[in-house]
DNA sequence: CGCGATTTTGAACACCGTTCAAGAGAAAAT
DNA sequence: ATTTTCTCTTGAACGGTGTTCAAAATCGCG
């Protein structure tokens, strides 16, 4: 029966994407080896590719379900006040990056031949929930404006996480970079409101 | 004589070097083949090893040419008006990021096992171009948290670059990125001053 | 049970960075 | 000039990747 496999293969399939995500979460997405995972999920090594068409592939759904996550992080987010929105969003973003630090940098840092569409506009996705908060400190602008302003901010929160969390190791610790980062969006907020 | 064999030696590094310049700036950084290297310079594969203990170290001396680059490009753009210093520092960063996409990202990209002290703070040297700009922004502040805010601002233009330069190919102009980045820098800067 | 179709398997392949015994070459000594 | 000593270069070999595919094992069914 092809269908008593095709089950038994989509149950495998989502160990395979688990024992993937615990890996690239404890030790980093270099850390994924075709033999080990293998070994992990009870199937040969040439099974694998039963199961998945390729690591890089493999990689992909794990991101996918990191930006779900991700994007539920943002979604608790909205509040009240579009400032305080938005810095919550902002310091949403930090902590899920500093929690799920492998797996975050895995979605940003792996770069496979070709990104599939889905992914893309996952990623662009997540701009949508800034959008709401920015209606209300930016009315005057146009709606395709606002998007722009969404992802350039969002942009920017992600490089100063990127960086913060970098030198973290070595230089500034946490609580400081989750204080840059709500000032900054602060100050972005000040400057569209004026400018 | 040990003296000959050295000065070849160091003129065959040079020589790798900017092969290995070359071929990142075409193909990006993990298109770095030691057989290739090695056949481009005229060495042996083995004989490498004798030029540099390791890839990493050779591309961290690209990187550091790079970095040495990029701060003389920042270094350029010091200005009358402090805003305007500002912006056209992110913007000159933004145009060198365009012109040597694959060596500036070799630069965040590469994570070696170890990376050295001094890379780490050339990396960080390079927010010393808006600490002057931001005196006069920011007077009221002190220069920890002068430093601390040239960091964050510029991990975000980081951040807006990085991103902007990735979906460039299938979405946004290049120019758009330069106005998103222009725009956030003299938002700052107004949200700074008021703040 | 037998037999055709399907699925799993792991040895083999291509390629990678790195090493190191052996060979080539230069310098020193006779 | 010849031999010896020492240094430097070389590329085959090693251990590690991801991926493939002929062969073996398993399954479905008459």
């Amino acid at each position: 029966m092809t269908n008593k496999t095709e089950d038994r293969r989509t149950l495998q399939r989502e160990r395979l994407i688990e024992t993937a995500e615990a890996t690239i979460a404890q030790s980093g997405h270099a850390a994924l080896k075709a033999r080990d995972l293998a070994a992990s999920v009870g199937v040969s090594l040439g099974g694998l590719y039963n199961l998945v068409g390729d690591l890089d592939e493999l990689l992909l759904l794990v991101s996918a379900r990191t930006l779900r996550r991700l994007d539920a992080a943002l979604a608790a987010q909205t509040g009240e006040d579009p400032v305080e929105s938005l810095v919550g969003a902002a310091l949403a973003y930090c902590r899920f990056a500093r929690d799920n630090l492998g797996l975050w940098r895995a979605v940003f840092e792996h770069h496979p031949d070709a990104v599939p569409d889905w992914h893309v506009e996952t990623q662009l996705g997540l701009f949508r929930h800034l959008l709401e908060p920015l209606r209300r400190i930016a009315p005057h602008r146009s709606e395709d404006q606002r998007k722009l302003l969404a992802r350039t901010w969002f942009s920017a929160v992600h490089g100063v996480v990127l960086l913060g969390l970098e030198e973290m190791l070595v230089a500034v610790p946490y609580d400081a970079l989750e204080a840059q980062v709500s000032e900054m969006v602060r100050a972005l907020c000040a400057g569209a409101r004026q400018g």
